[in-house]
DNA sequence: CAAAGGTCCTGCTCGC
DNA sequence: TGCGAGCAGGACCTTT
């Protein structure tokens, strides 16, 4: 589920519902997550307000006075946020009770996610120390990313997934923005145009924030039964849709495996 | 049985 | 031959 929109999506719903709140209770009822969830998490920030909620790459940041819980939504988990009484579902593997009586869930059945503590700066924390920029924000240039694809000679999907390269681009979007630009998947990056290079890097922008627009429709539901954020309602041009018409040209759109993952295209317009 | 939207880690290959 | 960089593949899990 989480890729960059959907993380975002959830950022903005959690500073809604939870900023500034006091946790006055911390229920670890399965720390084997990616990494195990360390039970001194509990006394580092119960009592204590969140003071700032926020986002890099898929990693979701909440800074306490004392320190920082890093939350990464793996392949499958989600944070809902929830009144006192809710029954648990299966696979919600942690929760913070807040001060106004709301509960946030995280829930993942892959637990392929983290919840982790650092009392370090948060951008030199192991996990976030060697990110690239966020595809959003002012690092992310033309001459920055041209660049990377000069330098290296993987597949532009490989490429542009590499978080230390862009960070936030997951399976979905990869696929879009290539399709977007015009490039086949499996292209060296360094035998791409810097023409393409750059239509690129403004199609990446272009998926994402009409991800993250679409995904805003749905923070009014974040709190009711169903908590899922939603990239639905979405137009994909390509992902999943092996096998069926190009929207574009009518073409059978393909799929191969680029890195272990599934990759969609369509062989006529993406060169 | 295959595949599912993430990403860290290991071990291999290649070029110097 | 030895080394580092860069790359591909494996691993982590459960559900459909």
């Amino acid at each position: 589920m989480p890729e960059l929109p959907e993380v975002e999506t959830t950022c903005r719903a959690l500073r809604g519902l939870i900023s500034g709140e006091r946790i006055v209770n911390v229920n670890i009822r399965n720390p084997r997550l990616r990494w195990p969830v360390e039970a001194c998490i509990e006394e580092k920030i119960k009592g204590r307000r969140i003071e700032e909620i926020k986002r890099r790459g898929k990693y979701l940041l909440f800074r306490f006075d004392t320190g920082t819980a890093i939350i990464h939504l793996g392949m499958s988990g989600s944070l809902r946020v929830v009144e006192q009484g809710t029954p648990y579902k299966k696979h919600d593997h942690f929760e913070w009770n807040f001060e106004n009586s709301r509960i946030m869930r995280y829930h993942d059945p892959r637990r392929f996610g983290c919840l982790l503590w650092t009392e370090e700066p948060e951008e030199s924390h192991y996990l976030l120390r060697h990110l690239g920029p966020e595809p959003l924000e002012d690092g992310f240039t033309d001459d920055y990313f041209y660049g990377m694809c000069q330098r290296r000679s993987v597949m532009i999907k490989s490429l542009i997934m590499d978080a230390k390269v862009v960070v936030g681009v997951g399976n979905i979007y990869a696929s879009e923005s290539l399709f977007r630009s015009g490039i086949h998947p499996m292209r060296k990056c360094n035998r791409i145009s810097e023409r393409r290079v750059k239509l690129l890097r403004l199609e990446i922008q272009n998926v994402l924030n009409d991800a993250i627009a679409s995904g805003g429709s749905t923070l009014r539901d974040f709190l009711s039964a169903n908590g899922n954020p939603g990239y639905f309602q979405q137009r994909l041009y390509v992902y999943g849709r092996e096998g069926e018409a190009c929207h574009k040209c009518g073409h059978i759109i393909q799929q191969c495996i680029i890195g272990q993952r599934s990759t969609f295209y369509c062989k006529c317009c993406q060169g």
